[in-house]
DNA sequence: AAGCCTATCATTAGGAC
DNA sequence: AGTCCTAATGATAGGCT
């Protein structure tokens, strides 16, 4: 006679901090990040929004989520309709920006301070060495390693794990 | 007295579908938006993720949303926790991918088709113009021209219209 | 771990400022 | 373009399978 009446106790009201329970954490991951990406591909579809959302788990797994797929964003950048990045100079100054953005004990940042040779003076050879560590960015867009789940969705881990990764995410 | 009792119409169901009316559209994507930044926020902090978000107006401008920073995010791929390339075998392997991925009708397509001597032949100097297309990517991360608002979010827009772009995120 | 259930909490559409 | 309001829809914590 203990538990008349309601049969389950809802939803209840959480503190939003770190969740140290393993297994409630994996529920509360797994739920919330299908929740996001279904709000991200509503707010796409009502406001015809491209949108890409990553997510790393702490361990540094990166999780992509986009609406439409990644590929048509990725294509926008290749495309145009963004401020392109064309010429050596600008190059350089990515470059530069970024290693000056760079955290002072960061194993890179004390790599590139050794070389006093400004970068604008660097053959593209040399260049190029450099360019490499920066490239590391561009694991986002690692589609080769990728499975396409579906015409207007993709959900993508790069190490492989995607085989099994479900999409969660009933797009008409 | 056509209108007593409710004294508004409350939440009503909408169809999610693109919406036409200019002003609904604006609405309807800043509250959106808004919903989404604090459901990231609230993400990270109850397991503890690294998130970015990215979403492009139909014009094509980018707001990009993180919590924690970007930087800490750019920093993470530029130290490790993920798999490196580093080498030009792999940079190789990055660009045909994405040559391979990209629309038929693409004009960079088109323009890379007519060049027959395959990737891993190709000079550093060949190489790096090849990259260049690809570099537009990069322009993500172009923290230089971007704003730091706030210590654990930022929102950006790279074209210097972030000047008043408001956070209208409020972390603890 | 993916999915259902359901009571409850959270978000938001529509409107006014 | 943000903010308040309210009522209604929508998301989800906890539990079960």
């Amino acid at each position: 006679m203990a538990n008349i009446g309601k049969k389950t106790k809802g939803k209840q009201k959480i503190e939003i901090k770190m969740i140290e329970n393993d297994n409630d954490w994996l529920i509360t991951f797994s739920k919330r990040r299908s929740g996001i990406y279904k709000k991200i591909g509503e707010l796409s579809t009502l406001c015809g929004n491209e949108i890409l959302f990553i997510i790393f788990s702490p361990a540094g797994k990166p999780f992509t989520f986009s609406h439409p797929t990644i590929e048509s964003i990725a294509s926008r950048f290749l495309n145009g309709n963004i401020p392109v990045i064309d010429d050596m100079h600008t190059l350089i100054e990515v470059l530069r920006t970024v290693q000056s953005q760079m955290d002072a004990s960061n194993e890179t940042q004390k790599m590139l301070a050794q070389q006093e040779t400004p970068l604008d003076k660097l053959n593209p050879r040399e260049l190029y060495k450099r360019y490499s560590y920066f490239s590391k960015l561009l694991d986002l867009f690692h589609i080769s390693r990728s499975k396409k789940i579906a015409t207007t969705s993709s959900m993508l881990a790069p190490t492989g794990l995607v085989e099994d990764a479900p999409t969660n995410f009933p797009l008409s």
